[in-house]
RNA sequence: GGGGAGAUACCCAAGAGGUCAAAGGGGGCAGACUGUAAAUCUGUUGGCAGACGCCUUCGAAGGUUCGAUUCCUUCUCUCCCCA
């Protein structure tokens, strides 16, 4: 099967800019780039998508490359908003750059023979640009008309409230010189990103076309949504970082882990390197037997080891084990526990205070579980409070030295999943 | 500048002198059922006690009343219409 072919039967493809593309990456070996916005200093789970696009490309032999938008952070995409953005302060975006620079260079090969990847940062060749210079050498192959028609610019000007200050019109302008840029420095003629990067990707292509350069292409890769409706990376709101100390990595397997049957192939697809006939067999899995999530199971390994490593998805699967297996808690040494709650919040008690032990009730509320007694009662009442993974119903309970998980830690739960770790010091 | 409407707990929203810690819905938190899924059902959702009860809360400050979220006065803020 072809190379773009099979990118789209991964679920990879929105758009396509000329069918011509299918052929051309099968006869020749081309450069293709994809852009990282420096607006935050992680990237997050949506980003994987042109990030896993762009190993693809490798994979197959063409060579990838990582654009930072050190410059065009300074602009702000509109693509997707309906309000002006707050420009970021020049130290916000340089430190930003650091991260995900360090971040892109996990996943792409830069030793690689033949097509290595490369990791560049658009702030290099942007900046030494004169306004005047840029005005007359790029502005003027553009037309406000079509600039105005794009989409992104388009509904703010239709916003009678929000409008669109002349700094974000402007960007749409350094991104396609961006993609001019490129093709003449490295020879690259593919820009892929997300469903709101058309526009940029099409300015791309035609100001290279007015500049007399070679034909490019663009792709892009749809907005994906989870079968519940939400947006795919985000946790209550939240995003998924790739930065192990934002999302922890054990979070981060487990928002791969909960995925819906229904979306579960499909990320399988889109998320991972698997061939296809592996991702058929856990298909097939989620179809006879769903309760053993093996798909899920293998996504969140195999993304989350991408991610965070070996040792990241070891500590992963192991603080599954623990916080989802019935056994209680007891006889773990305080390092065991620290390292498998550390994402858990807690909260130091003097030692001494447990000589006499401490009434349930009273600790309960020095923890972030229950703002008041009343609170921990109802909790406790309800049978939905644990002490080191067993159920406690006993509103009288005393909390003593022979409650403890390991010598310094008391584990609490409420519900489900929401741990609590109290520390007993001094 | 003139006229009108409104402000209630996390959000929306009822209440029009005592029976109001304040209906209903959403959301939250638990429980049951499950597969760490979806759906569903149940309980709960100001604080202290948890038996009666006590305390603080209905934009803010005053007032009338035995008693006010409900009536009066002033203030603050929000929305709508007209200039």
């Amino acid at each position: 099967m072809g190379f773009l072919k099979n990118l789209e039967n991964r679920g990879f493809i929105q758009q396509i800019s000329d069918p011509a593309l299918y052929d051309l990456l099968e006869k020749e070996h081309v450069s293709c780039y994809a852009g990282f916005d420096p607006s935050d200093s992680s990237l997050h789970l949506g980003h994987l998508i042109p990030i896993i696009g762009l190993m693809h490309f490798q994979q197959a032999g063409h060579r990838p490359i990582a654009v930072v938008g050190g410059a065009t952070g300074m602009i702000g995409d509109p693509s997707g908003r309906d309000q002006e953005r707050n420009l970021l302060t020049i130290d916000t975006i340089r430190a930003n750059e650091i991260g995900i620079r360090s971040q892109l260079s996990r996943f792409l090969d830069f030793d690689r023979p033949d097509n290595p990847a490369i990791l560049v940062n658009n702030f290099d060749w942007t900046n030494p640009f004169g306004y005047l210079e840029f005005l007359r050498d790029v502005g003027k192959h553009f037309s406000v008309n079509t600039m105005i028609a794009k989409e992104s610019v388009k509904k703010r000007l239709e916003s009678r409230d929000q409008g669109i200050s002349y700094t974000e019109f402007s960007y749409q302008i350094l991104q396609a010189y961006d993609f001019h840029h490129l093709s003449k420095s490295h020879g690259c003629r593919v820009q892929i990103g997300g469903s709101d990067q058309w526009g940029n990707i099409t300015a791309g292509i035609d100001l290279n076309h007015r500049m007399g350069g070679e034909q490019l292409y663009g792709i892009t890769f749809p907005l994906l949504m989870t079968a519940a409706g939400k947006k795919f990376g985000k946790s209550e709101g939240n995003a998924v970082w790739l930065d192990g100390t934002r999302t922890k990595p054990y979070e981060f397997y487990q928002y791969l882990f909960q995925s819906d049957d229904r979306d579960v192939v499909r990320f399988l697809k889109i998320f991972t390197l698997l061939p296809d006939e592996e991702i058929a067999a856990l298909a097939e899995c989620v179809a006879k037997d769903p309760e053993k999530r093996e798909a899920q199971r293998r996504l969140a390994y195999e993304v989350t080891r991408m991610v965070h490593g070996d040792a990241g998805v070891r500590a992963a699967e192991g603080a599954t084990r623990i916080l989802f297996g019935a056994e209680s808690i007891r006889g773990y040494d305080d390092d065991t526990l620290t390292a498998i709650f550390s994402d858990a919040p807690s909260v130091d008690v003097p030692r001494d205070s447990l000589g006499q032990g401490i009434p349930l009730l009273d600790l309960l509320p020095m923890t972030e579980l229950c703002k008041s007694k009343g609170e921990a009662r109802r909790l406790v009442t309800s049978g939905g409070l644990y002490i080191n993974n067993d159920r406690e119903t006993r509103l009288d309970k005393i909390v003593t030295m022979d409650d403890l998980a390991s010598p310094s830690f008391l584990v609490l739960r409420s519900g489900k999943k929401t741990y609590f770790l109290v520390r007993f010091t001094g």
